[in-house]
DNA sequence: GTAGGACGTAGAGCGCGGTCTAGCTCAAGC
DNA sequence: GCTTGAGCTAGACCGCGCTCTACGTCCTAC
């Protein structure tokens, strides 16, 4: 067979063992994992498949509810593609506008950077914040 | 006085209340904040504008802990600018790598939702898993 | 002068997403 | 046969970043 056992699943997914049984636990596999006569779970290319796409899924945020209702769906076999799309398209704007908000923050660091960086290229010329001057003025920046 | 109250400043930065206290007690502020008479906070201008990058470093998930050594250096006054600049350095390249990240998470998310599009469209024409059927053999997407 | 709401402090509690422990079993290699 | 390490279950615990409670005070408006 070419099935893998827990360990080898940690592994190829960058998942721990531990969370691999929790994720289990919480239903967030497309079937029940098979088990070898003594007890031990056999992970099909199938579920290491599934849980890669969890693995991304999970990056991108997606809230573990989600990712069972979408698992769930899987598990119910065809006929409700609709739904499973519907889950995609809800979650797609989340991660565009959580992109948008990083680049806006990576812009606001990278200005502030370098506004340290000027500062400190020509030799402590000043107009940095200082809080421990005057509490009361609205003055300059960083 | 251009002094604002808790509240005001709560609604001008979309921090709450709480969590303005919390930020205060964790050592986030540049400086002690003022005090009426009564006990009652009154933030100043630069207060204010400290917390809208607090928020900004914070929705790119700079730990609090980082925004306190950050908050420390400034309050520390002049003269510590190479290490603030270093702060920020250090989180760019995260910034950066969380948004590679999630652009492939999008175009993953994207190509899934697209072929439950397709599938859809042609009308249930086959071909997507279905765990429900065999949980041996490796075969296809969705 | 009194009602109502915003504010104060101290400290407990929470939601999320795992992570870890205890105590046991299984299995591969020597 | 025995050791060793990987795996098993149930359930407790954790880190982060707030959030909320309890209860008292301040202050503005009527």
């Amino acid at each position: 067979m070419t099935d893998l056992t827990i360990g080898e699943v940690a592994e190829r997914t960058g998942l721990s063992v531990h969370a691999l049984r929790f994720y289990e636990r919480e239903g967030l596999l497309v079937g029940p994992v098979r088990r070898t006569a003594g007890g031990r779970r056999r992970y099909a290319l199938l579920d290491v498949q599934w849980l890669e796409i969890c693995v991304r899924l999970r990056e991108s945020d997606m809230p573990l509810a989600d990712l069972r209702r979408f698992a769930e769906l899987v598990r119910q076999g065809p006929g409700n593609e609709a739904e499973r799309l519907r889950l995609l398209d809800a979650h797609q704007p989340r991660v565009n506008e959580r992109i948008r908000e990083l680049e806006e923050c990576r812009s606001l660091i990278a200005w502030k950077a370098s506004v340290y960086a000027d500062h400190l290229a020509r030799g402590e010329a000043g107009g940095l914040w200082d809080p421990t001057a005057d509490r009361q003025p609205s003055s300059s920046s960083s």
